[in-house]
DNA sequence: GCAATACTTAGCCTCATGGCAAACTATTCG
DNA sequence: CGAATAGTTTGCCATGAGGCTAAGTATTGC
């Protein structure tokens, strides 16, 4: 459970993108290329490259190229790391819950 | 469930960055004050108030200022903007996967 | 082969982010 | 009151993110 510090910089920085995260919301419908992502956002294609490469370099994204296209498809798997993040803070607010109660339960305990 | 955008724009932003992570992960154990806190990162007082002040902003803790101190809680319930994203998701892939299924089970779907 | 298509690369610009030091304000302790 | 404590404000800086245009490369259709 060492540091997934690295992974997480990289997947919360990459969701914290309105435009990554809708990429990611089409891609869930299944593969696309980069041209036809593209023409749905207002900007150039260079500009929406960067998108794309930064959802590959954190893992959210494949991209194969075939040809002259570049087919972009989703790492469902990916979002593992935001569920152990949360699972882990989820953890941590438990034990604390649990320490409260253990001093209602017990009032006598030393301040 | 319109639109969310701005809310996840500001805690995934909030989250990206691992001083802000760290901070509620030690807010999940309970409250504390802005120089308790501080003491345990490697950056000036200034410099750490940024980060609480984004995080405050995004909603994901709360402080309060008495006398000369301001104590921050986390706000665990601000977190429900991940869940609603993984969710949804969640959701638009599993749609998918019903569409793929059925064309699995009836095979003489037009393609 | 030539033109159109689908990216890629390069270079530039602006603004936001994260960090700093110095100086200031407001409380609290002795 | 005066000093120490706990933030706060100001101003500055370097870097990186996100966007653009222009020009280049590699495929594919006619």
């Amino acid at each position: 459970m060492a540091n997934y510090s690295a992974a997480l910089d990289g997947v919360f920085t990459a969701l914290a993108d309105p435009t990554r995260r809708d990429v990611v919301r089409r891609l869930g419908r299944g593969p696309r290329s980069v041209g036809d992502l593209a023409r749905e956002f207002p900007m150039t294609l260079p500009s929406f490259m960067k998108h794309v490469r930064t959802l590959e370099s954190c893992g959210m994204i494949r991209t194969v190229k075939s040809g002259r296209v570049r087919t972009c498809e989703l790492r469902r798997e990916r979002l593992a790391v935001l569920d152990d993040w949360l699972g882990e803070q989820r953890r941590i607010w438990e034990e604390r819950t649990d320490r409260l109660e253990q001093h209602v339960t017990d009032p006598k305990e030393p301040s």
